[in-house]
DNA sequence: TTGTACGCGTTATCAC
DNA sequence: GTGATAACGCGTACAA
C-alpha cells in the first residue's frame, strides 16, 4: 500500500493536478462526469491527501484548537465534549491538544497556530506560565478557560467563576454551620493559581466570622504529587496527614470535589461517620458529588455555560463583534449530606 | 508580530538558509559561532518553524500517536500518562489524538499517519469500525490497547485483559456468595465490543452454577445515552427502572465501576443498604472504586501495567524484534465491602 | 564550514 | 471546464 499522491491520481485518470485537487474540495467550476470519475479512482486506491501540504498552502482553515494540560482532569470531561459540539456547529473543526506536563501552553499554541493555520485559541483550565510577553507571539484570538488569575485575567479574554468569591461563599456557609476548626485541603505552596485563589477565599470567610487562621489546619499537597493535586489520593493521604498530626478539627474544606472524597474515605477508614462526626466539603460540582455517599456539600461551577461562552466569546472575538472580554459566572452552592450544622 | 520564515531569518544573519536549518535541528557541522548568533536572532525575533513544511518535507519522525475515542473516560486516565512518560523516555514525541463521535479511528489514523509521519500507533479503547480493510492502508505498526473483540484481535497486535473469563469470574464470585438473581447493567443492544464480551461471561458464569438466563435482569443503556454508557448517570437511571419494574434481584453487577457508582446511588436513595440488601460489583478496577462508600467489589484491570506493555509491543514491532502479538493480561477480583455472602 | 537549488504534496492563478 | 505552473516553508544533496 503506497503513499499515493494528487499527481498519480491526476495521471491515472487523464487529467490535471488541478482538476484533481477541484473535485477534492468540492470546487463549483468542474464537470460532474469527470468529478465522479477522479473520485471513484481515489475511492479505489484509497487515496488520502497530505494535511501537511495542505496546511502549508493555505492560508486559513476554519480550526479551533482547545489546549489542555491534565487531559484526564474529570472537570473537563464535560466541557470537552461541549467544545466539540459547539465547534462542530459553527462548521469549523476542532483540535483538542495536549499540552505535556513540561510544556509550556504558549509554545504550543505559537506552534499549532503555524501549523494548522488556526482560527481561534482556547485555554483550557488556564495558562501556567507567567510570560505573558509570548502570548503577543498569537495573532489569532484566543479565550482562558475556567480560570480567572489576576495578571492575565486583567489583561486578556476568559471565562470563569470567582474563585476566590465562590470559596469564601463556601466557607461562609460552613461558618454558619457553626463550624471554627475548619481544615483546608488545598495545592501545593507554590502554586499561584486557583488554589490560591481558593485558600484566599478560605481565609477572607474566616476573618469574617472572626476565626483566626491557623496554619496548622492547611494541609497542602507535596510537590512531588505535581501531577495529582486535585485526586482522590491526594485528599486520602492529607486527611490521614491532618488526623495523625492531633490537630483539632471539626470540618474539612478540599478545594476539589475528588480530594473531599478521598478525605471522605480517610475519615471512613478510621471508623468515623459523616457528617455526624466530620463534615466535609468539596468544589467543582462534578457529578461524583453527587454520587457519592453522602452526597458532597459543593460549588457548582457551570460547565457546560462555561464552555458555551468560552466558543461564543471565541467566536465574537474571530468575527470582531463587540464583546464582553472578562465573563464571570456564578458558581452554586449546593448543600449535600456530607455536612452539618453543629452546636455552638 | 508577522509571521517570519527561515529566509529571512537566514538574510537577517547573513547567511544561508541551510546553515540555520542545520542550526536549528542541531546538525554537526556548523561552526558554533554562528550557530550561536543565528539562534540569538532567532529568539529575538520569535522565529518558529512551521511543522508543515518540515513534516512534509522529512520522512521519519520518530513520533508515536495514541488515538482516543471517548478522551474522557477515566479509565484511560493513568494510562494516558504512562503513555506519554514511556513514549517521551524512549526520546520519541507523544500525540494524543482525540477521535470524534462521529469519526472512523482508521480514517483518523490513516490521515494522521501521512501528516506526521509516525512511526507507530496505539489504538487505545479498541476500534469501533468493522472495516478491517482500512486497516491495511496503514504502513507502520500499530497495537489495539485494552480490547480483545474477537476478529480484531486474532488478526492484530493487541494488549488487553480476557473481557469474558474476568466477568466470569466476577459473577462466579458472586454466584458463589449466594446471590441467584443478579441483575447486570451493560451497554447496548448493537454494542459488540466489550459490553458484549462482559455479557457472555456473565451468562457462562450463571449456566455453570446451574441459573437460567432472565432476559428481566439484562438491563441495557439505551441507545440515544451513545456517549456516556459506562458513566454513573447510566447506572442510575438503569437500577432506577430496574427497581421500578419490580423485578426481584440481590445483586446488580455492572459493567463498568462508573455504573456501579451509580446503581449504589439508586439504591441509597430508595432507602437501601450496601450490601445488607443488595450486592453491588463493577468492573474496572478504578480509583473511584476504592474510595467509594462502600469500596465496590470489582475487577482490577491492570492498566499501568498494559500500557507499558501497549508500548514495549509497538517498539518491538517498529524494531522488528520477534514478539507476542496477543498479549492477555490477568485482571484481579477485588472483593471490596459492596458484595456480601447471602444464605442460600 | 557554508550557500544554491531542488523537491516534498497541495492549492491557487493564470491562460487556454 | 481544464491544465500548466508558481508558490507555501523547510530539509538536504551538491557544489563551492
Amino acid at each position: 500500500m503506497e503513499q499515493i499522491t494528487i499527481k498519480e491520481v491526476a495521471k491515472l485518470c487523464g487529467v490535471g493536478v488541478s482538476t484533481v485537487s477541484r473535485a477534492i474540495n468540492n470546487h463549483p467550476d468542474i464537470n460532474e462526469e469527470t468529478k465522479r470519475k477522479i473520485m471513484d479512482t481515489i475511492r479505489q486506491y484509497n487515496y488520502v491527501p497530505n494535511n501537511s501540504a495542505r496546511n502549508l498552502k493555505r492560508s486559513d482553515s476554519k480550526t479551533i484548537a482547545v489546549l489542555i494540560k491534565g487531559i484526564s482532569n474529570p472537570f473537563f470531561a464535560e466541557m470537552i465534549q461541549v467544545f466539540e459540539r459547539e465547534i462542530n456547529q459553527k462548521k469549523y473543526s476542532f483540535v483538542l491538544q495536549h499540552v505535556e506536563e513540561f510544556e509550556d501552553e504558549v509554545d504550543v499554541a505559537v506552534q499549532l497556530e503555524k501549523e494548522k493555520r488556526l482560527k481561534g485559541i482556547v485555554f483550557l483550565g488556564g495558562l501556567s506560565s507567567h510570560t505573558n510577553e509570548k502570548l503577543k507571539q498569537l495573532t489569532v484570538p484566543f479565550v482562558i478557560s475556567t480560570v480567572d488569575v489576576g495578571e492575565l485575567a486583567s489583561n486578556y479574554p476568559f471565562v470563569a467563576v470567582d474563585n476566590e468569591k465562590e470559596s469564601r461563599k463556601m466557607v461562609d456557609y460552613l461558618c454558619e454551620c457553626g463550624h471554627r476548626k475548619i481544615a483546608i485541603l488545598t495545592a501545593a505552596e507554590d502554586d499561584e493559581s486557583i488554589g490560591l485563589l481558593r485558600l484566599k477565599g478560605y481565609q477572607q470567610a474566616l476573618a469574617a466570622h472572626g476565626i483566626p487562621y491557623d496554619q496548622n489546619l492547611v494541609r497542602r499537597t507535596h510537590k512531588d504529587a505535581c501531577y495529582s493535586t486535585y485526586t482522590m489520593e491526594n485528599g486520602y493521604t492529607l486527611t490521614k496527614e491532618l488526623m495523625e498530626s492531633g490537630q483539632e478539627f471539626s470540618c474539612i474544606y478540599a478545594i476539589s470535589d475528588s480530594m473531599a472524597v478521598g478525605a471522605c474515605k480517610a475519615l471512613f477508614d478510621a471508623g468515623k461517620r459523616i457528617p455526624e462526626d466530620f463534615s466535609i466539603a468539596g468544589y467543582d460540582g462534578l457529578p461524583l458529588a453527587a454520587f457519592y455517599q453522602p452526597a458532597i456539600t459543593t460549588i457548582r461551577q457551570p460547565r457546560a455555560e462555561m464552555a458555551e461562552a468560552t466558543i461564543r466569546l471565541l467566536f465574537d472575538l474571530i468575527k470582531k463583534k463587540p464583546a464582553e472580554k472578562r465573563q464571570i459566572f456564578e458558581g452554586e452552592l449546593i448543600k449535600g449530606q456530607s455536612t452539618r450544622s453543629i452546636a455552638g
